[in-house]
DNA sequence: AGGTGGACCCGAACGC
DNA sequence: TGCGTTCGGGTCCACC
């Protein structure tokens, strides 16, 4: 998503927003915040966690989470249309988002660090994100390894999908406690973690039901999953039909046979 | 203090 | 066929 949006908006003036939805910028009133990102040029689109930024060369920084379902698209889209964005070169950009969890925050100059420093952990394919960091997020954590992985100050950006993929890549049962997880397989944990978020990006995610890109192309990844999902089907390493439990108060498919449960230790 | 579960929201899928 | 119920996804918050 931040890869098809930066071309679109870097270097252009939002000309005309209009915010549909009240539920997006809660509490904040929505024909405020429009008029606010009225006017504003776009410096840069980034993105930390699942947080996306857009960066303003005001210093402000509009902060926006997709949570499930929402998307812009810059393509006409009929229903769940929230805001609308009109830019100074004649481009329309729309944010869809049919279940309305979707949050937009303009954040002013100076408090963006302290927001996302209290919400976020490393970027998992950053340089600050290796074995031992991981490591030591995970020691003294009771809660299981699923739940300890989705809490995005652990590691940023990992959800549901890509947690249940990381550990049947790593080959540990989502509900072993995180301080069990022996040291010896934190590498492989790390290793894991990257490969299955790397995987996502480049299948550009996950189409389950309606996501799609600015373009409107939809994501590949939901063909590729190894476990998420897939209730009863066989594991593609060794066959065993897939598992689902909860964990983490999320649904938690893994494989019963690769993903076995540390033995308690005496 | 760390961990857990409910609320938020909607449409699809399910059960009767 | 038609209806009501359940489910899920990320984050915040109340509660233990």
């Amino acid at each position: 998503m931040r890869a098809q949006l930066a071309p679109l908006l870097t270097g252009r003036t939002l000309a005309r927003v209009e915010i549909r939805d009240a539920r997006l910028t809660r509490p904040e009133d929505p024909d405020e915040i429009a008029a606010e990102l009225t006017g504003e040029r776009v410096e840069a689109v980034e993105r930390r966690g699942k947080y996306l930024l857009l960066r303003f060369e005001s210093g402000r920084v509009l902060l926006v989470h997709l949570r499930m379902t929402g998307s812009f698209r810059s393509v006409d889209e009929t229903p769940h249309i929230r805001a609308v964005i009109a830019l100074d070169n004649g481009g329309l950009l729309t944010y869809r988002d049919v279940r309305r969890f979707g949050t937009w925050l303009l954040v002013e100059p100076g408090e963006l660090d302290a927001y996302l420093a209290a919400r976020l952990g490393e970027e998992p394919l950053g340089r600050g994100f290796g074995p031992k960091a991981l490591a030591a997020k995970l020691e003294r954590r009771r809660a299981p390894i699923k739940a300890a992985l989705l809490d995005q100050r652990t590691v940023a950006g990992l959800g549901n999908i890509y947690v249940d993929e990381a550990l049947w890549r790593a080959q540990i049962h989502p509900l072993t406690p995180a301080q069990d997880v022996p040291a010896e397989q934190i590498p492989a944990l790390h290793r894991a973690i990257r490969a299955a978020l790397r995987m996502g990006i480049a299948r550009q995610g996950a189409t389950l039901r309606d996501y799609a890109q600015p373009d409107g192309r939809r994501g590949r990844m939901q063909h590729e999953f190894n476990v998420y999902g897939r209730e009863g089907e066989p594991c593609r390493l060794c066959g065993t039909p897939i598992e689902k439990t909860r964990a983490g108060g999320r649904g938690t498919w893994y494989c019963p046979s690769c993903q076995r449960r540390a033995e308690p230790t005496p």
